[in-house]
RNA sequence: GCACCCAUAGCUCAACGGAUAGAGCACUUGUCUUCGGAACAAGGAAUGAGGGUUCGAUUCCUUCUGGGUGCACCA
């Protein structure tokens, strides 16, 4: 395939918009290059006739066409694609990967739940999103540093460690946990109660209070003072918040099959940059960019006012999430090379935040353009209201996980009167194929239905269509049938067969242009448009025992193939069987 | 107040500035003595409103409406 697009464009133009049809009655490429002249029509044939002579290029191509206002669209030849076919059938796990890597580096940063704060809902969008983001880049062959920037270190901390002291010297009546433990004071025997609900439910406490009484803000920041600067107590206290939550997190990434590669798995938390924001606040200072804000604070001015300032330090000197980035690229690009490309998957409420964190970064002469990058994504939201866990209102991702393995294993398979043993893979399969089959951008109306769904275009309708490529595989080989004999050259492919096969052989450009826009849903749309086509396939003519088997359980094997390693990509398990 | 994002069928979503705007759910009707019915086939139904750029606009610009988000001590 790569080898048609790059003799076409030889012929064209490097520039030339080159692309894979949205409808195969067009070809299997198309160009408006002529579109853009005078008379497009004209000038399109001229071009035709160009590439008519060209020898190498007809080798490769079957037939180019002048079609609508003047498209160029061009059909490759069927043994080309024969070879594909059987390149893909053959290769395994391997099909996908880019032989040429490029030698690019990339961070990229998901999930990043922040420690003490339920693992919602919310969370699931940067974690799946990011990791799909990851694997594709993988894929087309960029080593790939995958980092989870816990949020481990902050203000909320002063929160929680306010929350705590007080519940610690009040001991029971405290109505916020129902078992407070009637040992003595010591942390490591009442706290011994706490688990990360309870955690959540301090902090939702926080926020109710503080609404009336705003000097607890106040306490929250001297405490965090208090921990930032290495106070013994409050330091046990953080380092008991974080082994609650970090136990609550990895169970959850267990269940979805995440990994983390930096600082062993567990990524590089803000706590981690504690002690390098000095060096950062230095260089800012040096190269005169630190500015005094009205009360004191540190902040940075944008030339022109490009974007609001940006504050660095508050007016007691203490640092802030900006300070903690800032420290945080700088060892990225200490640690990866110069070139590193940073991709952060956030949530798009902070995109003026980043917009103005790579401003910065350019000022300082860190990174080139286009060297930082801010995936975002919307948010889970319900009908009419917004999820908030200051107020509490949010739904936890063990319990959406929990429910989509409840539902997976009520399905009954056709006229099965016992519900079908179902791997949990299917729940959670559907639960991640719903979050990435869609653009990120938008918001999402939480709705169990949606998010569970097993119907049509979800996560289980792929995983049945690999596992019945895989059942025809099974019953073919049974039946004692070889699969890779015959040579294919000769045959009359019908239309939906040549359509297929066409189809699958994108599989690999499509990768890699979801990839350079770090869009998974391009993949996903991709695969359910095979499945789609394969199935009717399947329910319109016979695999085994047709006079063109060798042909189509070739095709069968392809497609099995190419749907196990797009789910691979996007992080979803394809099970043989269902 | 200023800035950014979103608006497509009854609902949830697709569509490098291109060709006949595609799917799923729901609704109606078919396909099960068949290699897996979590499937397939058929049907009705859509670009928020007005301008502009272009050979061509769902896509770009602009105004408006409606929804979301952000804008100095949260992350």
């Amino acid at each position: 395939m790569f080898e048609v697009k790059n003799r076409i464009l030889k012929v064209i133009g490097e520039e030339a918009n080159l692309n894979l049809t949205d409808n195969l009655d067009f070809g299997d490429y198309s160009t408006n290059i002529a579109l853009k002249k005078k008379n497009p029509k004209d000038e399109a044939n001229k071009i035709k006739d160009k590439l008519l002579n060209d020898e190498d290029l007809m080798k490769l191509v079957e037939k180019i066409e002048v079609a609508g206002p003047g498209f160029i669209n061009f059909w490759i030849k069927k043994d080309g694609l024969i070879e594909e076919l059987e390149r893909i059938a053959k290769e395994k796990e391997e099909y996908g990967k880019s032989k040429t890597n490029e030698g690019k580096k990339v961070v990229v940063e998901y999930s990043s739940p922040n420690i003490a704060k339920p693992f919602t809902v919310g969370h699931l969008r940067s974690t799946l999103i990011g990791d799909a983001i990851a694997n594709l880049l993988e894929v087309i062959g960029w080593k790939v540093y995958r980092d989870n920037h816990l949020g481990d270190w902050g203000t909320q901390f002063g929160k929680l460690i306010y929350m705590i002291k007080r519940f610690d010297s009040s001991r029971a009546e405290n109505s916020l946990l129902r078992e407070p433990s009637a040992s003595s004071r010591s942390f490591s025997g009442s706290l011994h109660d706490l688990d990360l609900k309870k955690l959540v439910n301090m902090y939702v406490e926080f926020h109710k209070e503080a609404e009336k009484d705003k000097s607890l803000e106040d306490r929250a920041r001297e405490e965090f003072k208090k921990l930032e600067q290495g106070d013994v107590e409050n330091r046990k206290i953080w380092k008991f918040c974080i082994d609650i939550s970090m136990k609550e997190f990895n169970h959850i990434y267990s269940k979805l099959g995440i990994k983390f590669t930096e600082n062993e798995g567990k990524g590089y938390g803000e706590s981690f940059f504690e002690d390098k924001m000095q060096p950062v606040i230095k260089e800012l200072q040096d190269k005169g960019l630190l500015k005094e804000g009205k009360e004191g604070a540190k902040m940075i001015e944008f030339p022109e006012e490009k974007f609001p300032p940006l504050m660095i330090l508050k007016k007691d000197g203490a640092t802030l999430y900006s300070t903690r980035d800032l420290a945080t690229d700088k060892f990225r690009l200490e640690r990866y090379g110069r070139d590193v490309v940073i991709v952060n998957e956030v949530g798009a409420e902070q995109t003026l935040y980043f917009q103005q964190l790579f401003e910065v970064e350019k000022m300082l002469n860190w990174v080139k353009e286009g060297q930082r990058v801010h995936v975002r994504h919307g948010h889970f939201r319900f009908k009419d209201k917004k999820m908030s866990t200051r107020k509490g209102n949010v739904i936890w991702l063990d319990s959406v996980i929990r429910t989509a393995e409840e539902k997976a294993n009520r399905i009954r398979l056709g006229k099965a009167s016992e519900p079908a043993k179902i791997d949990s893979q299917v729940g959670i399969g559907a639960l991640k194929w719903n979050e990435l089959k869609r653009d990120p951008i938008g918001d999402i109306i939480f709705d169990w239905d949606e998010i569970l769904n097993m119907e049509g275009n979800s996560g289980a309708y792929m995983q049945y269509t690999y596992a019945r490529t895989q059942s025809v595989l099974e019953k073919a080989k049974k039946a004692k049938r070889k699969t890779e004999k015959n040579k294919f050259e000769n045959l009359d492919l019908n239309s939906e067969e040549s359509d297929l096969m066409r189809y699958l052989c994108r599989f690999g450009e499509i990768s890699a242009i979801a990839a350079k826009s770090y869009s998974p849903n391009i993949v996903c749309n991709y695969l359910y448009n095979l499945a789609q086509k394969y199935n009717t396939f399947y329910n319109k003519h016979k695999m085994i025992g047709s006079e063109q088997e060798d042909f189509r359980l070739s095709l069968n094997m392809a497609v099995g193939q190419i749907i196990k390693n797009g789910l691979f990509v996007l992080g979803i398990d394809a099970p043989n069987k269902m």
